[in-house]
DNA sequence: GACATTTAAATGTCTGACAATTAAAATATT
DNA sequence: AATATTTTAATTGTCAGACATTTAAATGTC
């Protein structure tokens, strides 16, 4: 293993990179163990403070996994989609929210890459998927449900959606654009009516996804997108009415 | 601003989640200033080696940035999209090396979440786009191009595309899936025939997005997605029939 | 007022120590 | 001899204190 150093910035900021280099590039294999604390001092010429704080940059990237004991030290950690889900989600939930990405871009974008699963879903979805669907559609039809439950069923039902199309990579990518843009809906308020639409279009995807016909279930969520986009247009609409009559 | 700790496992570990925790629901807003080391060692009675590793994996994760000096400090950082590429395809390559994940798989997801974007740029990609996809069009048919060369330059044709839909979002979230499948693109050797035909098939997807066919272009997309894992199979079924030979 | 110097606050790095954990080796027990 | 117990050594986790470096603001000088 060499490793070669940038001169960027921080010290423990370039042994990281360089560390991180040496595992995309397969140098250091899945499972194989990095050199003790110490051993990487002396490699880096560099304390000890410094080798941990590279250590703990990798770590909260998923990249290495520690173990204290006589056996122990940093190794190449496999990364699982598990890992994977909560970073991509909160930073998909940040940029949405610190960049002023409209509702729209934010809304086309995931839509666009949910109709993609929806042929795959309409051929291969299991049962399990179909029943997660269906259960959070009864849900979604209770009375009572406060509008943040009716979001996170939402959430729920579209997830077993993209799930259906089974391939881990769609689910994935997917999970990020979908929960991270639930804060976003978090702040539409749903009336009577507007759940009744969502629940029947729900319903016609789910029965289209099990009848197995991809272009009526690609039909319901372009009028899922369609109508959620309506209801985005009509908050801000109201939240601008307001702020004119309190000038 | 209240932090709360989870017991999980290191310290620095709860320091960098209950920091993280505050920024994701809003209690730290963007370039708002953390305090000061040695008043995180206060507030949460550890050493300051402790509350430094805590920062360090913060500052991996794009969640804060520092600055030395007088009035330096932690600061919340405003989270790029060019910020969270590199992370987000680091993640995406390594997801796809280090789970098996088959060629199939990847590349359903790559063309089913690019064909979501066709539609959309062929109504709005602008002449600079366009410009790009041609100019790697040109590269590709070039003579003596090395595989990796018409590899990198198939991908910045197709992050071209991409980027024609006018989504920084969708941009963002293609960019994961397309270029962390370089790696496994490379894999494949191209014949003159094969490089024919795809350069044809970029031309047909070009043509159609500047006419503004989004129909025309998605089935040239979905012509090279089968052709792509045609070309895959080959190569599978090379290896096998080597592999079998020399047992 | 413009420029140079000093100062203070903060992060970056180093050193050395001890605690906690863990597997393996050594020892004791049956 | 087999098993249980203890010891040991390696390694990461945490702490304390020091010094270096950077930076903006305060101060002094012309």
């Amino acid at each position: 293993m060499k490793y070669t150093l940038n001169q960027d910035s921080e010290l423990s900021s370039q042994i990281a990179e360089a560390i991180r280099e040496a595992i995309i590039n397969g140098s250091l294999l899945v499972d194989e163990r990095l050199p003790s604390e110490g051993e990487l001092c002396d490699r880096f010429e560099v304390s000890r403070s410094t080798v941990r704080e590279a250590l703990k940059r990798l770590a909260a990237q998923n990249l290495i996994r520690t173990q204290r004991g006589a056996t122990g030290g940093a190794f190449v950690k496999r990364i699982s989609f598990e890992d994977a889900y909560p970073q991509q989600i909160t930073t998909s939930t940040l940029l949405l929210s610190m960049n002023d990405v409209s509702f729209e871009t934010a809304c086309e974008a995931r839509f666009a890459v949910e109709r993609a699963c929806v042929p795959l879903s309409a051929e291969r979805c299991k049962p399990d998927h179909l029943a997660t669907m269906r259960a959070e559609i009864h849900r979604q039809s209770q009375n009572g449900l406060s509008d943040e439950s009716f979001c996170a069923s939402d959430v729920a039902f579209h997830k077993a959606l993209v799930e259906g199309a089974g391939n881990p990579v769609l689910t994935y990518q997917l999970a990020g654009a979908i929960e991270s843009m639930q804060p976003l809906m978090n702040m539409i308020t749903f009336s009577e009516r507007d759940r009744v639409k969502i629940v029947d279009l729900h319903t016609k995807i789910a029965d289209a996804i099990e009848a197995g016909q991809a272009a009526a279930a690609d039909l319901g969520l372009a009028d899922l997108a369609n109508y959620t986009m309506t209801l985005a247009d009509q908050v801000r609409q109201q939240r601008a009415a307001r702020k004119k009559s309190t000038k």
